[in-house]
DNA sequence: AGGGGTTGGTCAAAGGTCCT
DNA sequence: AAGGACCTTTGACCAACCCC
């Protein structure tokens, strides 16, 4: 930084550029200029005799190129373009081009990505059962109805159906699944199925565009908003009233939306998106109580996850940003922990409250031991 | 200044170089690329076709390299850090100044890595302030002495001792952190502090390769194979022996094993990723009770974080194996999660159970309001 | 010694990237 | 969208070094 000042604008010039000690700022405005080949016209009156001076923001682009080229700074230097460090603009441009013109059908990424091929696909057949299962506002049997808010007991009821329904989805998906020792199994099936309710459920809000209901597997929703509705008992047999209990749970909601539902929002990860970080979830290789062998063959499907996570992204995105997705999209996992662990508790304290209690069966199967998770 | 062209780029060569006769250009790009070991990627179409020819400007990085490698150039040739002769006057002036010289050759791969090389840079005057602190077996102050084991109520006392440093720390690493509003900073301290001691405490294992002991940041540790010696108490006024201790908290050092230690050996987690990933921990944007302000300043340095990791991973190694190497450190961080909630169960059992009390301060002020991990 | 040749180191000035 | 601060890469130049 010297301390004569650049001959275009006044400012304390920087070395020299093109030919000229100019400051930084009038080189990058000529390299730019120069390597776009843009044409500037001058709005000045009268014409072509702007002063140029860096005091303000706004030159007549025209009188400051002109100006430049007028103290000597040489077109020739400008280099014709370079192979940048990350992704380039061509490329990127194109690819943008392809993945915008396509949102739905992303068929022709799919290919060579084996385990996530499989899982999209075997995911339409799961939705299809649990049309049959749930009878819900999309179900085939029973003439379409609109999605209505449910309670808890509806809510526990459709993830009891639910649970079975998964565990054989899974078994269908994942061979390595499949194949392991029963009890195995059970424990990854505990410690998946949670989190899998809530990550399905971002997902939902996800597609809808929407935090504020919280859409179930069959087709209902939780009104989020009103969480009274939710605790309404129609019985009314519970120790706590709906407010009682909206006071109680009340921050449940919010970390749920906070940390999976926002999230996925922000991201606005997409159905594969979703079905890659649920195979990531059920692998979890460092689950307490599991074997030693179990939690390598963990470490490997999650690896391969992860691999063809990485060529999803690369057939659409330049290297840097398909990795930075790819870190964004495995950072939900803490969060996807955090809130089923809550929804955990709530569970618990219900059940030891003996308020709102929990189907025995649902508590008995369908959850992680205490402390597993 | 020989007259025949340079076999790769087609410019006026200039004598030997790396076993070719090649230009000045090429060589001094030869000559970074091996020795940072870099690694490129073809963009072009057809790809890995690129022609090479010294027009001023344009060149594929990639196919360059390549097309080196095809004229023969020896990648042996260029030395690692002038390892044959001695040092040169100069760098013997600069080392004398600058005193703490990098052991390993981090200089190169740190460059543009702001963030990064900050945390590394104020780490080791963390470790400095470290010696004066604890008065460990590295201690500058004492006569040095051999690590030992120590009990939980020595263990505490470092941990409290360490808190105010690391905040300190922290406050000179981050100015976003510095400049949050107290109450924000301090949930985000109080969230991390515990994270940061099950992570470095892997990290120390990482670094002597093994996790048998538990190396604790004042130099001495904790034995893990025998922790009858960490939980005795001289004094000998809890209500539990060590062996009832030892029965109760086994599984514990189990899960920080198995939850963290394991991960970082197994990933070989060097110095440089190891702080990386407190940065993460540090910037948790779903945090509960935090503003959306310090979210959104979250999640900004956290994707500059992340960024940084890539670069740094990218300058030796190719995209793909970037790009997975960074998502498996990411992994790690739900396995910090859950080693530390159950750290901090066992500090709150303890608590309850007025059994191997902890200190009241630490209790306090140390850690994460309940439900806030 | 001493010069010719090759090494790595240095730095100004290119181009690229990012946030406003 | 464009400007400008900030970062990386490049290649000419030079000191250190080996060898004859």
């Amino acid at each position: 930084m010297t301390q004569t000042p650049c001959p275009v604008c006044q400012a304390p010039s920087n070395g020299f550029h093109f030919g000229v000690e100019v400051c930084s700022a009038c080189s990058a405005f000529f390299r730019r200029t120069v390597f776009k080949n843009r044409k500037f016209r001058c709005w000045g009156d009268p014409v072509n005799s702007c002063k140029v001076v860096s005091t303000g923001s706004a030159f007549c682009k025209s009188c400051r190129f002109a100006k430049c080229l007028a103290v000597g700074m040489q077109k020739e230097i400008v280099q014709k373009g370079r192979e940048g460090y990350g992704k380039r603009e061509k490329e990127a441009q194109e690819l943008a081009l392809v993945s915008a013109s396509s949102p739905t059908n992303f068929k022709m990424n799919r290919q060579g990505l084996p385990i996530l091929e499989t899982i999209v696909e075997s995911y339409k057949t799961l939705e299809n059962a649990r049309k049959c299962v749930h009878q819900g506002p999309h179900g085939g049997v029973f003439p379409k109805r609109p999605p209505k808010p449910v309670n808890y007991k509806e809510t526990i009821a459709v993830f009891l159906k639910e649970y079975y329904l998964v565990g054989d989805w899974l078994s269908h998906c994942f061979p390595e699944f499949a194949n392991m020792k029963i009890d195995q199994k059970d424990l990854l099936h505990r410690n998946f199925y949670l989190q899998f309710v809530v990550l399905e459920g971002g997902f939902f809000s996800c597609n809808h565009k929407r935090s504020d209901i919280r859409y179930l597997p069959s087709g209902d929703y939780i009104d989020c908003v009103n969480p009274e509705t939710y605790y309404y008992d129609p019985d009314g047999q519970q120790p706590m009233t709906p407010d009682e209990a909206v006071t109680m749970f009340a921050s449940s909601f919010q970390t749920y939306r906070r940390n999976v539902t926002h999230p996925m929002l922000r991201e606005n990860a997409d159905r594969f998106e979703f079905l890659a970080l649920t195979g990531l979830a059920l692998f979890d290789a460092d689950l307490e109580y599991i074997s030693e062998e179990t939690a390598a063959v963990c470490r490997k499907v999650r690896m391969r996850i992860q691999k063809e996570m990485l060529k999803y992204y690369m057939s659409t995105k330049g290297a840097e940003e398909a990795s930075l997705r790819l870190g964004n999209l495995i950072s939900i996992i803490p969060s996807l922990h955090r809130a089923t662990r809550r929804f955990l508790e709530d569970i618990e304290l219900s059940h030891v409250l003996k308020a709102y209690s929990v189907d025995e069966k649902f508590y008995d199967n369908c959850l992680p031991k205490f402390g597993q998770l």
